[in-house]
DNA sequence: AGAAAAAAGTTGACGTATCAACTAATTTAA
DNA sequence: TTAAATTAGTTGATACGTCAACTTTTTTCT
């Protein structure tokens, strides 16, 4: 999608980071997301992906994941001060681009992208079972 | 994106093919497009992801390319009969599809989604040049 | 004519998205 | 309580999107 180039930019340059590893911290520092299957409920993202995904951020040394005591399927991941750091400093930049786009549709506009596209979705989901 | 997974699917299916190979399949069948030049100008595809999904089609005996005598840059682009039987048989399939999901909506939103769209594409333009 | 710029394609690298098969741990339900 | 179904997470495969470096051929410009 070209509309993400500029975000990807921004977290490339401020941060070293890609879209999907900012996307992880930033749930994991302003969320209560805590292991990956909350990250997938929350934004849908791939169980495959986010697995790669977080092993990468914890090779880069952004996250540390211990076994839950109780469930031992899960693993409880927890930012570092790094992570944490990059993340207070990028949130504004990523906040502003958000704001600066979105200033340029009016609510009705915003609106009908939203229905749509949730329209669009559901038809799509629909006829899927036609096959 | 998840609105092409049904495209994906009939195309898989019906076809054998992958949405980027339909695209150009459809292109030269369609349109005037002849060579790898052109395409990526008709829908801004890139150079080289459009070079490796020609050589794909090519090893699969869906074109055939032949160096322009006067410009020995290009290479024409020809379908096989072969591609062109699946055209003439995936089209209405594909064009099915689009009109029974674009049917769930109505001309406003339409037209509100393409006008967001290129304000929002506009607005990531503009504010790229302030990195 | 000759140098520089531009165009056509190729190739490599990386990131993203989706599907599928698999292991291990937990929950459920007979 | 034990077998079956779920859930958490990993790994592999394939497709798609974008950027960059590179070769070869053609065009432009002086």
């Amino acid at each position: 999608m070209r509309l993400n180039a500029q975000a990807i930019r921004i977290l490339k340059r401020n941060a070293g980071l890609t879209l999907t590893q900012w996307r992880v911290i930033a749930l994991l520092a302003g969320t209560d997301c805590k292991n990956s299957s909350d990250i997938e409920r929350q934004i849908g993202m791939d169980k495959g992906q986010l697995s790669r995904t977080i092993r990468g951020l914890a090779d880069a040394g952004y996250v540390k994941f211990k076994t839950d005591a109780k469930d031992h399927r899960k693993s409880n991941l927890k930012l570092t001060a790094k992570a944490q750091k990059i993340y207070d400093q990028t949130l504004p930049l990523m906040r502003n681009r958000q704001r600066s786009l979105l200033a340029h549709l009016d609510e009705t506009e915003i609106k009908a992208i939203y229905s749509a596209l949730e329209k669009l979705e559901g038809a799509a989901q629909l006829s899927e079972d036609e096959l």
